[in-house]
DNA sequence: TACACATTTCTGGTATACAAAAAGACGTAG
DNA sequence: CTACGTCTTTTTGTATACCAGAAATGTGTA
């Protein structure tokens, strides 16, 4: 059975997945046994696996009481979109400056494509769609270190940040947001399309009180780290 | 013998440690036999250590070919430096927005200190004063998840980091921008403080080009991830 | 002398066994 | 009937044994 060649990546993989589309919730308990025999291998890869994720703040490991998807307080969350925001205006800026033109049309196309998608309120496709015209962005930014950040902290808000195009008439408000980003970065306008960014990811306000409202019991914790 | 309770955390501050303060420099080998013996421990929690500084990036492992410490690319290095330089700005708006009273008293003492520690030249005096400087702005900033991120890149930055000091004039050029960043933090200037703050830590120009004519055969690699 | 191939050795990856602590079940006493 | 204490069970943390793959070395041939 046991294929050789770095079990535990795989398993960092496909945890990480399940984590971050929401099979896995916050707060699922993850039992090192059920989940090595479930994949086959032993123990070890599996506690390798929990680590890394542990690292990357994916999921929480208590001393003794084992790990469970990670599940944060408020004031984590706050905290966390304060510096996504910053983030992803950085990626936003350094990519008006230096985006290729390649990038742009692809840009643009995947604009297009959250257009449509906004049009057939399908929510699941729309942040697929979604999540890619961001990352294009990352990736235009020309720093792979930036990129990989910003993924990381995407990741960790992932479950939290899904909810939000729950919410009525938010697809339509992002979608137009996109627009006004796509042009400011298209005509090399660094400030304003970090300006922009900075306002599109950041939950503030009414918005934060909508998204506090709707987030499921178990996805906070009650107090402390 | 064995104690009980957690012998990897243990493991990882004292290697994060030795990392951080040079005792082990970018490229040494770190066999997971000798730290185990060295430690008296068995490889398992030595492994999971280094599982886990993998992960904040300290080592980099390299499937069947063991984990060394990271040594990283002078492309990533300026990568690393440009993010450095905005995570911190970051630290710095905030921290005038929000730092009370109590710490900005703190933040004039350590200014201090290291105006004084500049007259006697002693570099890794004024390297510990400068970093505690320096974490009081992050703490200031009251988001501790920017804490911990920016401390993050400062550790898997600081090898390099150390050697800007050794720049002849760097230390003098260091204190006299602390005292406007102090300035604006304390007058509550949220853009001048940002804005000194991301020309106080990037490294750019000429700068660049001396720091890595600096660094030590070894600490960066050829080329590749 | 230089290069190619085989063998050996060393090191990391995986599995399993054991110890300790926490959670849960059960029984008894109030 | 409830509450507390003890015992069992479950699950994590650590140690050890085994296996596989890569680097190093040695040998033979061109």
């Amino acid at each position: 059975m046991s294929r050789n060649g770095k079990l535990a990546t795989d398993l960092v993989q496909k945890l990480e997945r399940d984590i971050v589309t929401g099979v896995l919730k916050p707060g699922d308990k993850l039992d090192e046994r059920s989940l090595s025999e479930r994949f086959g291998v032993s123990r070890t890869p599996v506690r390798e696996a929990l680590q890394t994720l542990a690292g990357s703040g994916l999921v929480a490991t208590m001393p003794r009481r084992g790990t469970i998807v990670a599940s944060i307080t408020v004031a984590d969350l706050i905290e966390m979109f304060e510096v996504m925001a910053e983030l992803e205006a950085m990626c936003a800026r350094l990519a008006a400056r230096r985006m290729p033109r390649a990038d742009i049309e692809k840009l643009i196309a995947l604009g297009n494509e959250c257009s449509e998608l906004q049009e057939h309120a399908d929510a699941d496709a729309y942040y697929e769609a979604n999540v890619n015209f961001h990352e294009v962005i990352y990736s235009g930014c020309r720093n792979s270190f930036l990129e990989r950040q910003t993924k990381n902290v995407r990741n960790r808000l992932a479950p939290y940040r899904r909810l939000q195009l729950h919410r009525p008439g938010r697809v339509k408000k992002s979608n137009a947001e996109h627009s006004e980003i796509l042009e400011a970065i298209s005509t090399g306008d660094a400030e304003r399309a970090g300006k922009l960014m900075h306002q599109h990811v950041a939950v503030q306000g009414e918005a934060l009180n909508d998204l506090l409202a709707i987030v499921p019991r178990g996805y906070l914790e009650p107090l402390a780290s």
